[in-house]
DNA sequence: GTCTATAATGAGATAGAC
DNA sequence: GTCTATCTCATTATAGAC
């Protein structure tokens, strides 16, 4: 129950276009209810509703409400962690790497997909729930710590003279800072902040993050 | 619903001090199991056999679920605000105002209560969920808005160069630091982080946080 | 105020026709 | 693969004796 389900052992013949499709809405929905509700909080019946399924449907495809979360989960993961080192790779190829060119690199292709894809959004607050919530913490060791643990080592390199935890610790808080970027517009507003653009508070965080690590 | 439930019209009499007691374990099993497995993971069997009570008493002191969600978080929150308050006005009463004394004045409270009475502990949890679910935005302005918006005063006037806006997104980011380090010390161990003591991280994490804004 | 019993609802899951 | 109907269980909430 804490492993990924297998493949099925044989399948007889290729799935139909049909099936595929289902397949996605239901996803799709599921993406987004849990992003909004939380584990507890959605319901396989939030989820058939929001993708025009019946409620069985959903069963077959996900293979039970945990079986679900764990393949929604799943389904960008690589996605994302590709992106990400693809950028790395991007910032080290213009040039010496900095520490805001190393953050960057971690946060803004989550942004970039979500400006194309709104899904992406919802996928973003899912990983918050994921990356806050112990429980999930298997999922996040296994899809987004290996991604985490080469930019860990990219800014140990980059700031020698800092101790290991500190390092750690302060990578943490740029991690929380970064799902408080993606969650947190409300908040910002209730405290009274006119709302910058998007583009501005990326560059804000990181530039807050990368002073804070150096201290 | 959203509101507080008002304070019973009369009272026939005071209650006992049987009634007190049960009334406080109920409390302290609510704010344990809240802060443990969030407000839709929780349940009102789980809270009742915490408190080795019986299902109906939870109801008959709590006034529901959410009432009694309400009700947990309120019941440390005055204390809470008036402790930062004073710890603000101790920092002050030691000379001039510093950054860091500033947010070390909203981040100490909390930790310090911990050290003698475990119970905070569960309620800085409690604070982390209702103050990361849009769900809970009600109580999260009335109880820690007020406070929050007079420290953010502090730093404004502590760095007047520094716009509106950035002042304010960092003092989110500065808050989610809060929280992560409340929440993720099994995410810090997870990459590979020795424990530093708690003392050591609250005193980082308030250097993080003033070198960020400072930026 | 306390506690037992029970109501009423909604949940996840499954069986079986198509 | 799809979809309807149903099962089973856990939940919140309440009624009413003590």
């Amino acid at each position: 129950m804490t492993a990924l389900q297998a493949p099925k052992y044989k399948r007889k013949r290729a799935p139909s276009q049909r099936s595929l499709a289902t397949r996605q809405r239901i996803f799709n929905a599921a993406e987004q209810v849990f992003a909004d509700k939380g584990f507890d909080g959605a319901t396989i019946r939030d989820i058939a509703d929001l993708a025009d399924e019946p409620v069985g449907s959903v069963h077959h495809h996900g293979g039970g409400k945990e079986n679900l979360f764990h393949q929604t989960v799943a389904r960008r993961a690589e996605t994302l962690a590709s992106a990400r080192m693809n950028a790395l790779q991007n910032a080290r190829n213009k040039g010496a790497l900095t520490l805001e060119g190393v953050l960057s690199a971690f946060v803004r292709p989550l942004f970039d997909f979500a400006l194309t894809d709104p899904r992406w959004r919802s996928y973003a607050r899912l990983v918050a729930f994921v990356s806050t919530d112990k429980r999930w913490q298997d999922i996040s060791a296994r899809h987004f710590d290996p991604a985490a643990q080469v930019f860990l080592k990219e800014i140990i390199e980059l700031l020698p003279q800092a101790s290991r935890p500190w390092i750690t610790e302060s990578f943490v808080y740029f991690v929380s800072a970064t799902l408080a970027l993606m969650t947190s517009q409300e908040r910002m507003m209730s405290l009274g902040a006119k709302p910058s653009s998007e583009a501005d508070q990326i560059a804000h965080m990181v530039r807050f993050s990368a002073a804070g690590m150096r201290a």
